[in-house]
DNA sequence: CAGAATAGAATGAACGCTCTATCTAGTGCT
DNA sequence: AGCACTAGATAGAGCGTTCATTCTATTCTG
């Protein structure tokens, strides 16, 4: 009976937090973390700026929360290399990154991504936040790697992600790029990282 | 008479610019460019307000001026580049770009780096001063692999600025990453950027 | 003396946050 | 079943502060 009421109680509660949390996403997207205010975002949202304090007790907690679930999204979109097949491994890391990035066609999350960057260089808790999950991600495609029999997977991540990381901020300084060009000579460097040995000792 | 006069003037103007410049920049990289205030920024200047707006009529101004400051020093670190052997050019970019990722020590330049790329998305004055100066210094590299003979030189700026792009972003997210042994791994890359050809007709 | 340099108070809006008050819904007791 | 009680949901006025900007007045200087 307990347990039943309190999980319908702490359902609604989620809920009305994820209609927060989307709110406080779109205004910190359109205005950046400072730029945005708590009352905006009420607003936005339908409440009053005390309903808002019920559920984050600041600011900072909001932004923090922000984080948090967008890099959860990054993280999950890794979730298609774990069942990656061993053998062929080279090729399909660089077509389903190819995939990926043509199916990238989400600007917001972008936009968040590097209002993000920016603030990790000046708080800590959200730079905090962002290398546990660097590590979390890092960690698991390593171990992708790893179990491929490819060597130091350690290093090859990080290359890669190297890679991965400029993308956006590429496209975000020359938004007119010739995109299919572009992607088509992104694969032979994706598997070259990921094993350029046998390109020198053939 | 008269343009010894304006000369001296302006010089003195220059100079204060400068100097607000520089706080500005300052109290930017440690606030974000909506963190920081006008009045901190007249403060650490040590000026008053209402001189500070005898300079820069808007804070949307001030911005775009630092902004444009730090785009032209990113510019200008391209300087090396020309006076490069087109002979050995291959090589050569690498080994620069090593050197320059090894004395880049300066972080409050990255951080605000950062901030430009989140401001450019919801700015659209900042987005412009953005793009006008990726257009310059792409052309300019473009143009030294187009001179050393390398085939499709728009195509590999663009893979190489990627690249070079994702290095700091890469930092930002993973501080302890193991610097030397990274640098090591990037100089084939780089060289198979610029002439992945030779492995694969050989 | 003219015009630029400079200061600093004043403005009204917006900020993050707190406080109090009302309302709603689920729980225990009879 | 019906009532009293409690805890969370919710609203919104109000707090002191800071914001970007403007205005007026004063000082320097060529």
């Amino acid at each position: 009976m307990t347990v039943m009421r309190r999980s319908k109680t702490e359902a609604k509660r989620e809920t009305r937090v994820a209609e927060i949390l989307d709110c406080a996403e779109n205004h910190f997207v359109q205005k950046g973390f400072h730029g945005a205010g708590i009352s905006g975002i009420a607003k936005e949202c339908g409440i009053s700026v005390g309903h808002l304090y019920h559920y984050f007790a600041s600011k900072e907690l909001l932004i923090e929360a922000v984080v948090e679930r967008e890099l959860t999204r990054q993280k999950d979109r890794l979730e298609d290399f774990r069942n990656l097949n061993p053998a062929e491994i080279r090729d399909q890391i660089a077509e389903l990154v190819i995939n990926i990035i043509m199916k990238h066609q989400d600007p917001f999350r972008t936009v968040l991504n590097f209002e993000i960057l920016a603030e990790a260089q000046r708080n800590p808790s959200v730079a905090a936040i962002l290398h546990r999950y660097d590590r979390i991600v890092r960690e698991e495609f390593c171990g992708v790697l790893e179990r491929a029999g490819i060597p130091t997977p350690v290093l090859r991540t990080e290359m890669l992600f190297t890679l991965f990381a400029g993308i956006p901020a590429r496209t975000l300084r020359h938004p007119e790029q010739e995109r299919p060009q572009f992607i088509e000579m992104m694969k032979p460097i994706i598997t070259d990282i990921l094993g350029g040995d046998d390109c020198t000792t053939m």
